[in-house]
This record gives structure tokens, C-alpha cells and sequence, in this order.
DNA sequence: CGAGTACTTGAGTCCGTTCAATCCCAGTGG
DNA sequence: CCACTGGGATTGAACGGACTCAAGTACTCG
């Protein structure tokens, strides 16, 4: 793993599992449960490779800045995208509790990641059982994000799948923080957009070229500005999920 | 929901979460918690509809027998199946957690389901841990199969893709205890088939006859035999999963 | 200034599509 | 008893969306 671990002590309101995703803050109970459970904070650069395939991790993260992606490859170099990660996500649960990992975590630009001690996971269960709830919490999220893309890929036509993910990104990066009304920059390259849909890298960027004519997006430097997220979700005929916040009922 | 309830006394050990995944028992104590949660069986012809896309279901269940499928739909009709669901599964997971299911789910065989009520779901995290930790270790596994699907979807040519379906579906089947050496019956449908995979009923049909005059499978009736399970997993260049046991570590 | 990466575009090919017709079988009702 | 219906499987033909191949631009970086 190219990347460098931070040792100096930080916050660890910041490091939580769920504050990142905005929709809960903690008790102070939870906090300093937390705090005995991180180990460190991680730093890396654009393109570091945090969590590599089928490699044994003894660490969990949450990711507080920044943002990356995590993906399956085959023998023959064929790659699928699976996700994206951003600010309140996790690494590393299919490790944990599946005790292997079998995709590989990339970051797409310079990340701040939490890291935790992954044998330490299961008192997490034991002693605070809202945190294991927003775990699972997050689990289900996941889920269901991957039905979708599942649906796009399946059954959606190329500049569906296209305006799809595009507002998809834009939606879960202006909830996470990462984007905003002045910045609506995606960091991504065509080519992880190919492999994201499932498409070739030329057939792509014809596809993307069709969304920035429509003047939906405009692809600049290496990455995507959003000109009209609603307008790419009419496309994709997706609507944005509006996630309730989670009660103990 | 086209499907009745019985109400009559049941023994509460077959109805587990994980003791039906074969992987784990159960102590007392946890069985005894299951049975307070437990409001019911379900039992459900084919075709039933267990939950509707989108409705409210203040229930969640797991199967007990018989084969079922989740799936989403698009306005205009196109459908994409997520997932299969074979004894040991959970259903309403997202339900429970996120408070809405955005899939439906339908019985493929007579099923019979045990019933939870949702509302006593966050008290399973309170008062029995071990349990919780299940509940999250089958949702890490269903990510792990929705990667697996979406690799195969996104990067797989068709005859790989329905190579792997029929070798995955297999490889459940026969954990789960639903088919045996004698019985490698698959009950789907080609229609089924086209809608997991992404393609047309034609091109799935003229695919899967390839794959019949390889001798890798033959369809009958209205299922599919599975005649050479390592052949199907070679062509898809495919690997089943070996679950390792869940440990408290 | 060469090398590498990202994006772009045109041309031709092929995989998977739609359209269409046929067969089989299980119900269902006259 | 048999015509009628409908779902599932099958096959041929023709179209088209997405593919590969190929070439070229623009930019960054050592």
C-alpha cells in the first residue's frame, strides 16, 4: 500500500462511523468508544492503492476526506467498478466479517481515511450496539446502491447508464460534502466511467459527448463538471433516494 | 401479498437466522430471544408476490425452504432480477433499516418463510449481539454476491454470464440444501435467466443452447439441470466462494 | 523533447437486438 | 371432447448498438 499512516493524535469526533454521513451525531459514550477502537489516521495520494484484492487487511477505514472507488478485476485485465467512496463510507466490512476482501479500494484523489483495528470489530457488537445498528445501517445502504447500478447496468441503454451514474455521483457528493453548488466536479477519467457501465472506452466517451452537447455536463481537464443533475436523472429515469434518518424504532 | 399465514405453533429452531446458512448453532439464550421476535410462518405458493416494490411492509423474514428472487422494475417495464433467495436468507433488510424496500421479491417455488416484526428489529442489536453480528455478516455476504453479479453483468459475454449464473445458482442451491446429486434441478425460467443477466430472451435462449450442446446443462420442463457445475465455473472463469465460519474474533 | 495519459473521432465489424413465426404443453370453457 | 388461450422454449432473418482498430490532438511531466 502506497500510502503513509498518521500517528499524531487528531480528533476523533471526526473519525466516527456515522457523523461523516451527516445524519446522526454521537453520544459521548459512543465517542470515547470510538476513540479506544481507532488506530490511527491514513493520508494517501491520488491513484494509492489502499486495500488490495484477496490481501489480508487487519484494518477497517472510514473515509473522511476525499475520494476513491472500489473495484473487481478479472485474469485477463477486464475491470469492473463497483462503487464509489466518499466521507462516511467504510472499508473493509466484507473483510471483517467475511474475513477476506475479494475487490480492490483505489483513491481517486488525496484521501483522509480512519483506521481501525479489525479484531477489535466485534466488541463494537458487544459493547455499543446503536454503532453496530449504523453499521448495518451503512450495509444496507451499500445494498441498495448496488441493486441500482445493477439495474443500470443490466437493463439501461448507454446514455442512461451515463446520465445515471453522472447524477448519481453528483448526489452523493454534494450530500457527503464533497461537492457544492460553485464545485461540482467529478474526479473521474472516462475510462473509470467505461468501467463503471460496463461499456467500452470509445463507445464512452460518444456516449458523454451526446450528454455534454445536450449541456447536461461538461468533461474538462480529468474530470466532469455537473451543469443539470436533475436534468441527467430525467435521462437515466432515476430519481435521487431520500434517506431517512435512522431512529431505534 | 397472495400468500397466507400460519398461525399454528411451530418450533422456533428451524425459523434461526444463521442455523438455517448451516453455518453456526445457536445457543439457548438465542433461541429463546428468536422466539419472542418471531410473530409467525408465511407460507406462499409460486409466483406470490412476498413484498411489493416500494410498499410497506412491517415485517421482515427469512426463508425457511423454497427458492424466491428479488428483483426491480423501470416504469416502462424493463426488469432486472438483483438477486435469489434460498433458505438461510434474510428479506427486508433494507426495509428495516432504511425504512423503505425499493425492490420486490416473488416466490419461484412454494416457500415457506418465518415472520419478525420490524418494529423488535433494533432490540435484536441491543439484547443479543451474536445475532446482530449475523444479521451483518449476511448482508456482507449479499454484497459480496451483488459484486460478483455485477462484474459478471458489466464485464462477462453472454455465455460467460450464463455460464456463471447457472454455476452460482447451483452452488447455492446445493449449500443451501436445496438440490442434492440426485436433484440439480434449477427452478427458472429463460425469461428469469435473460432478466438477471441483462440480455433478451433470445439471445439467452440461443446462449444457453450452447451452453446444452457443451453438455455443461440441459433444460427441461421448466427448469434447468445442471449436468457439470466445474465446467459451468471454468467457462465463466469463476471461482465459488468458501465462506469461512464467522468467529467472534 | 520524447514519453505517457486522457480525450476524441472515423470506419468497419460483430454481438446482441428486435421482429416474426413455430412448437409444445397445460389449463379452461363451450 | 376439442377448440381456444397463454406461457415457455426455439429458430431464422435483418437491424443496430456497441465493439475493435486506427489515427490524431492536447496536455503533463521528467
Amino acid at each position: 500500500m502506497d500510502a503513509k499512516v498518521d500517528t499524531s493524535p487528531k480528533s476523533v469526533a471526526r473519525c466516527s462511523l456515522r457523523k461523516l454521513s451527516g445524519v446522526r451525531t454521537l453520544s459521548a459514550s459512543e465517542l470515547s468508544f470510538i476513540s479506544t477502537l481507532k488506530s490511527g489516521e491514513l493520508k494517501c495520494n491520488a491513484g494509492a492503492t489502499v486495500v488490495a484484492e484477496s490481501s489480508y487487511t487487519p484494518h477497517i477505514f472510514t473515509v473522511v476526506e476525499g475520494w476513491g472507488f472500489r473495484y473487481k478485476t478479472m485474469e485477463d485485465g477486464r475491470r469492473q467498478v463497483l462503487n464509489y467512496l466518499l466521507p462516511g463510507d467504510m472499508i473493509g466490512l466484507q473483510g471483517a466479517v467475511l474475513k477476506e476482501m475479494d475487490h480492490s479500494v483505489e483513491a481517486l484523489t488525496p484521501m483522509r481515511l480512519c483506521m481501525f483495528e479489525r479484531s477489535r470489530f466485534f466488541t463494537l457488537f458487544e459493547k455499543q450496539p446503536s454503532l453496530a445498528y449504523d453499521v448495518t445501517w451503512l450495509a444496507a445502504r451499500e445494498e441498495r446502491i448496488l441493486d441500482e447500478h445493477l439495474l443500470s447496468i443490466g437493463r439501461r441503454t448507454a446514455i442512461e447508464r451515463a446520465a445515471y451514474l453522472i447524477a448519481f455521483l453528483h448526489h452523493r457528493g454534494t450530500r457527503s460534502g464533497q461537492l457544492n453548488d460553485e464545485d461540482a466536479r467529478l474526479p473521474i477519467t472516462q475510462n473509470l466511467v467505461a468501467d463503471t457501465l460496463g461499456l467500452s472506452i470509445v463507445h464512452t466517451n460518444k456516449t458523454l459527448r451526446k450528454l455534454a452537447t445536450r449541456k447536461l455536463l461538461s468533461w474538462k481537464d480529468k474530470g466532469c463538471d455537473v451543469l443539470d443533475p436533475a436534468g441527467l436523472a430525467a435521462v437515466a429515469q432515476w430519481e435521487p433516494p431520500n434517506l431517512k434518518e435512522r431512529g431505534a424504532e
